[in-house]
DNA sequence: AAGGTAGGTGTACGGCGTACACCTGTCAAG
DNA sequence: CTTGACAGGTGTACGCCGTACACCTACCTT
């Protein structure tokens, strides 16, 4: 009967609670070490029990896709197409940044879940109230690729670090070792060295956040020109 | 004696022997497939012959990585910055195309390979040389992201899937299933709809080397302009 | 009262990475 | 020529993984 009261004493099983699990763990422990049954006894249960509400790993992490894609604020609407998409992909940022793990699994999902389709086809929509050609949006998606949905892949992004084995690695060292800075001196010369071109002082790492802006209005401007102008990529070969 | 002749048939191991080997079986069978005792069978080996010659699976992938690094041509050099650069990535995306599970290898490693450093170094230098301050060159290596290295994350990049399980879906739809235009008609009128705004025509899906030349050339002509102007991020908050 | 059904359980299988002890052939030093 | 170190291939074993499949149980409907 103790058995029983525990039983009871817990919330029965949804699709939703289990995807709300995973998507904790996972935020909190690193996508690398969720597994099935790492989530059922987080969730009281043995780990079968898990397969009466998804219907295996994949589908899982759809889900929790789906569940963080979900957390982004809907689009809201804007006579100005570059104002509306810019807003909603930083907020699409800010998420991502609360599922560092979120990233690398949007990306390597084979085909786009519901929830992300919802997502794209409502950019695409408000470029096309924004007076852009089918053909433009087009190009448009292939050029802006994931940063569409608030992330980039950087080479050395270490944000993405927070994704796998657990949280925040406290202070990644941020200046370059001197072996490696003798072997890449371009490498050294850019790491942490945004803002400062006049001083020797390296330092301070780099602001994400500003990256981010820098690349994105960088597309928008560069999209919005070909915009005014009237692009088409009809003269192909 | 014939378990003799057939160990004196092959020939001996060695960690470039084996890195190949892995390349060649993620090309063919794809990077999920890719176990140590796959690879140890394909050499004829024991799977623990391997770490005679790697640490450990992360170290094989690593050293798989420098193995497709080291196939991009090198940097030729160029008066122009922005030609030199532009070949280059285009040489990259080439060799990538060839091992399509090289894009999400690189990408979810922790740490850039040496490899994968000298390529971003010489990149770096290239764009020192073209007049770059170190400043705005760090700035463009965020916002080039893993395109400086020939790929981009598109949401729904066909050559994506040849990464996994096997190469060559023959030929996915690449029509929208017509429930699916009906709860996404943005992504519906724009999927394959590229240079032909005019018909009813859809088909044709699209040109993927087009759509990354018109992503990296609105970056660098983007760039292009900023490095004339003599742009800095000094003001920054 | 009967039976269907939704949802949690237990057992088991095959695959994975890899630790560790072992064997064997080669080659240098004595 | 012997010896012994060492490089490199072997065999066994462990713990983890995803999940198939048979089961059991509580509840709802008729």
């Amino acid at each position: 009967m103790a058995e029983q009261a525990e039983t009871l004493r817990r919330a029965p099983l949804s699709r939703d609670r289990v995807l709300r699990a995973a998507v904790a763990l996972a935020d909190e422990a690193g996508i690398e070490s969720l597994s099935m049954r790492k989530l059922a006894q987080e969730l009281g249960v043995v780990p079968m029990a898990l397969y009466k509400h998804v219907a295996n790993k994949d589908e899982l992490l759809d889900g929790m896709i789906d569940v963080v894609v979900g957390e982004i604020e809907p689009l809201v609407p804007d006579a100005d197409w570059k104002r509306a998409l810019r807003r909603r992909i930083l907020a699409a940022r800010q998420v991502l940044l609360r599922h560092p793990w979120a990233a690398l699994a949007i990306e390597s999902r084979l085909d786009a879940t519901p929830a992300v389709l919802d997502y794209l086809d409502a950019m695409v929509g408000a470029m096309r109230d924004g007076g852009f050609s089918t053909d433009l949006a087009h190009h448009v998606m292939h050029a802006m690729g994931s940063r569409m949905l608030g992330f980039s892949q950087e080479l050395f992004d270490t944000s993405r670090r927070a994704g796998r084995s657990g949280p925040a690695d406290p202070e990644p060292p941020a200046t370059f070792p001197a072996e490696a800075a003798a072997r890449f001196p371009h490498l050294a010369a850019i790491a942490g060295a945004a803002s400062h071109d006049d001083g020797s002082v390296v330092g301070e790492g780099c602001d994400d956040q500003f990256e981010f802006e820098f690349a994105l209005d960088l597309l928008l401007d560069g999209i919005d020109r070909l915009r005014a102008q009237g692009w088409s990529s009809a003269r192909r070969p």
